[in-house]
RNA sequence: GGCCAGGUAGCUCAGUUGGUAGAGCAGGGGAUUGAAAAUCCCCGUGUCGGGGGUUCGAUUCCCUCCCUGGCCA
């Protein structure tokens, strides 16, 4: 029975990688609309040290979900899902095909098996938890959450206070435990996809991309973006934009927590921890196709892999 | 050339009153349901600089050589 769902590509793939040139390219040779898949793109003014595609990129090959919010604000992956299925079926009523680029895996997961009904984050909650914590610690919340939710407490290390704020929190909010409610997902997506993941096959490879890329991001002026970004009213080192890869570490040394030059060192190995994490995700992607972007046979046989699958019988 | 301090994991170092060694960082693997570029879990055999000696046994004590840093010439 052929699947008569519409065409989506999803080109994942860890920091570095190459995908966004790899989309480009694609972008101006098929009818497709690159959509983002990245929790640090969207924040606007996060530009260099997300390497987030420039003006002359941006007009070769607009990107949807890209500075969606304020860095003093927080974006959710329930956000992204929401936002990402509207652009989807918008490039698909224009008779076109999504090509979703990004390095999120939570993202891409939410997306393709969508979430639970769970309530969305209260910073009051929130922040009483974190008082409680500060006063009892977060292995007497951790017990508290076994009582109130086994499976949760089962599952939540006791060494994990952001699962286990969230645990609480949403118990508290909806008066149901958290593990009976993950249980079901809401949706799951409308369309068939193809998945390509983007990586080197060495990881030495990687390494070395994303230290000419530190560099790169230095010369083009980290510096100076972190420190107008730490003008803004409101801004903290907290908030989730401030505590992205490169910019945690640039905040550390302008505040002058971090004398020297140690933070660009720190800033690699963030970085290279982060990539680490992005392919555990993408090894868990078990139909996707693993390609190099930076090897011409691999761009040439994704393009190929593409036209065909958009061209495939409906 | 002489004196002193070092040479132990990829890096910085601890340690063994003689029974072949362990932290942090780095690195690797994994988890991942409204912060996810986040948050967390698991993983440590390395001629203890080379050679020789003493010893049942030396990374540890002794001798010697090499290397690094400092001071003196």
């Amino acid at each position: 029975m052929p699947d008569c769902r519409p065409a989506a590509i999803f080109l994942m793939g860890p920091t570095a990688a190459g995908k966004t040139d790899l989309a480009i390219e694609l972008v101006q040779r098929y009818p497709l609309d690159i959509i983002s898949v990245d929790s640090a793109l969207v924040y606007r003014g996060l530009d260099i040290g997300a390497a987030k595609p420039g003006p002359d990129e941006l007009r070769l090959a607009p990107h949807r979900l890209i500075d969606l919010c304020a860095p003093t604000e927080a974006y959710s992956a329930a956000d992204f899902c929401r936002e990402a299925a509207a652009a989807m079926a918008e490039s698909r009523a224009a008779g076109r095909v999504p090509l979703l680029v990004g390095g999120t895996g939570m993202y891409f997961r939410s997306l393709q098996r969508g979430l639970s009904d769970l309530p969305e984050a209260d910073p009051d909650v929130r922040q009483r938890l974190e008082a409680e914590a500060t006063e009892l610690g977060w292995a007497a919340l951790h017990e508290r959450l076994s009582r109130l939710d086994p499976a949760a407490g089962a599952r939540i290390h006791r060494n994990d206070p952001q699962r286990i704020q969230r645990a609480l929190e949403v118990i508290e909010i909806s008066g149901r435990r958290l593990s009976e409610q993950q249980g079901q997902r809401r949706s799951t997506l409308p369309f068939r996809v193809l998945k390509f993941a983007l990586c080197p096959a060495d990881r030495a490879v990687l390494h070395e991309r994303i230290a000419r890329r530190f560099a790169a991001m230095i010369d083009a002026g980290l510096l100076a973006e972190v420190s107008s970004l730490m003008r803004l009213p409101g801004i903290h080192a907290d908030l989730p934009a401030m505590r992205a890869v490169g910019y945690r570490q640039a905040w550390q040394h302008l505040s002058g927590e971090m004398a020297g030059q140690d933070w660009v060192e720190r800033g690699v190995f963030a970085t290279r921890q982060l990539a680490k994490r992005q392919i555990t995700w993408l090894r868990s992607e078990h139909d996707a196709f693993w390609r190099d972007p930076a090897l011409a046979a691999d761009r040439a046989d994704v393009a190929r892999m593409i036209e065909s699958f958009c061209g495939a019988a409906r």
